[in-house]
Order: C-alpha cells, then sequence, then structure tokens
DNA sequence: GTGTTTCCCATTGACGCCCATAATTACCCA
DNA sequence: TGGGTAATTATGGGCGTCAATGGGAAACAC
C-alpha cells in the first residue's frame, strides 16, 4: 500500500509542468500505470491523487455495494467523469489539465501534501487556509491504531 | 513492537546531521523503511518519532473508517502533511527538515527521548523544562500494566 | 500551418554515500 | 581483577549522484 507523507512545494514551469515529489513517485512505483489518477476534491479547492491501484479497487467497491443506486450514480458522476489520468514524463513531471488549475487557482507554484493513502494538491496558499482551520477541528479527535499485525 | 528507552545528547553537525541513538535505530532495525517517520508534537516543541510500520497502521486505520469525510481530511491535513519520512545515512544519522528545527529551536545539540513505542527529539534545555512539569503532573495518576502476550 | 504535447538534453544545488578519526564501550585472556 | 585489544559509536568532511527546473526540437492533432 502506497503511503504519502510530508509536503512539498514545487514550481510550475510556464508550460504547466509540475515535478511530482520524488517520494511521491517512489510511492507509486511498480503499478500498472506511469503516473497519477487526479480529480477535484469535493467542496475543497484541491486536487485529489493516488495510483491507478486505488482507483481500480474504488471502482470495484462501488461496483460491489450498490450498482443503479443514487450513491452510484453520484459517485460517478463526481468522480470518474471528472478524473484524469496523468502520465509522468523522463524527469517525473505531470501536466495540470485546465479544469484541475481552474478548480485549485494554481498559478507557478504547487503544493503537494501526503494524506496517508492518497496525496492533494493545492494552491499554496489556500492549503496555509485549510491546514489552519483542520488543525482546529482535529483537535479532540482521536484515532484508535488498529491492532498491529503479527510481527512488530 | 519497538521499544524506546533512556535519553540521549547528540550533536547536530554543521549539515544539519543527528545521530539517531543506537538502541533507538536497533528498535527499528527490519523495518520496511530504513529512517523513521517524524512530525510536530503539537502543543509542545518536540518532535515525534517513531518507525514507518507504525505510520502504516495508522494510515489504514483512517482509511478503513471513512473514505472523503470531512474527518479524514482534517486528519490527513494535521497528521500526514506535516510528517516527514527522514532516512538514516550510512553512520545512522538523520537530516532534521526545516520546519522541525523552526518547531523546536533545535541548533547544535538534540536530546533524543525515549517514551515507549515512539521517541522524540528537543532542544536539551526545552526538554528539561517539561520534564520538571511532567513530574509535577504524574504525582497521583496510575497505570495498570496490560496482561502479556504468549511468550515474551 | 498553428498550437499543443512529448521527448531529449543542460544546469545547479541539495542530498546520499563514502572514508577517516576519535572516543567510548565491550570483550578476552592472563 | 586488571590490562590490553577489538568493536562499535559518534562525529567531521569530500565528492559523486540525483532531483528539480528550464528550454529546444521533434511528433502529433486539429
Amino acid at each position: 500500500m502506497a503511503l504519502f507523507l510530508s509536503t512539498y512545494l514545487n514550481k510550475v514551469d510556464r508550460k504547466g509542468r509540475v515535478s511530482v515529489p520524488a517520494s511521491f513517485r517512489a510511492a507509486l512505483a511498480g503499478q500498472a500505470f506511469h503516473g497519477v489518477v487526479a480529480f477535484p476534491a469535493v467542496g475543497v479547492p484541491s486536487i485529489d491523487c493516488f495510483g491507478i491501484d486505488r482507483m481500480e479497487r474504488l471502482s470495484a467497491s462501488i461496483d460491489d455495494i450498490d450498482l443503479f443506486s443514487d450513491r452510484q450514480r453520484n459517485l460517478s458522476a463526481t468522480i470518474f467523469a471528472d478524473s484524469h489520468q496523468l502520465a509522468f514524463d523522463g524527469e517525473g513531471r505531470i501536466l495540470l489539465p485546465e479544469a484541475l488549475v481552474k478548480h485549485t487557482q494554481i498559478a507557478d507554484q504547487a503544493l503537494f501534501a501526503g494524506a496517508g493513502p492518497s496525496f492533494q494538491i493545492w494552491h499554496p496558499d489556500a492549503f496555509r487556509r485549510y491546514q489552519q482551520d483542520a488543525r482546529g477541528k482535529a483537535q479532540g479527535l482521536s484515532v484508535k491504531l488498529r491492532p498491529a499485525e503479527s510481527g512488530s
């Protein structure tokens, strides 16, 4: 399972290319598609990204549960339809599609934020504002660690 | 399960490198990532550290519960985005990122404090102050031992 | 053709890897 | 028990490699 940690601030060049952080690329190594799956996050001005593997599992999960339901239709409409497969070039860069640039207001800098099994791309300022807010809300939220597997 | 005990005071060289105490490195041996996961502790000027295994479990815990929820987003923004994977060099040293140095005010010395399943890195003076305070509050608190598992 | 995208190469600065040294600890053996 | 030796640790520094970035030219689409 891929794990994305830390935040990186990278430049967007005049062709619209951005380097995906090397550690993120490493976490995606060995997947069927050499790049990322990206779609506009619902409710916040950021881009959600992960490997093609996770998208396939997501697709399968939705497929299992409720075929032809409203929920299925909604998810399909909001996620699958707006998703983009962004391939890495030789240097590990991706090209941000027009729609995603518009959604995030990204201009000359892109902030990559690790989010565990996925990562996000933000306008630097928007992320800082969001993080401030999130820090407050996360106070008092607790997470129970699931029991350790055998070993460790 | 890794167990970190005792405290150590090590030098930060001019490149920003610090040796992680050998006993801590030994406790992390055999994990998937040869290094530590580190993030700024909330509320106190220290760095929380543990192995990648623990972070993977944390990621899985959150992943299970709620996909695309606000809760998931808030936690991600505060935990995963602020954490760093710090790899050991050949001599068992790590490089402290700018953000963590700023959070702790660490300059030329770093204090490593064992904390059971995790450990912390402090500015030596800040740790002494914190310890003074904690000793007072610990009066009257008690801990129940959990029954031993088979073996050990 | 014109505009876009993909591939390739150059640059630079940070980081990883290697070696050297010193000090401490662990170990062995008389 | 004492001394000596070997091994490990903490530390310093040099250098090669790789990541991030910029730009040109070829391939492609409309």
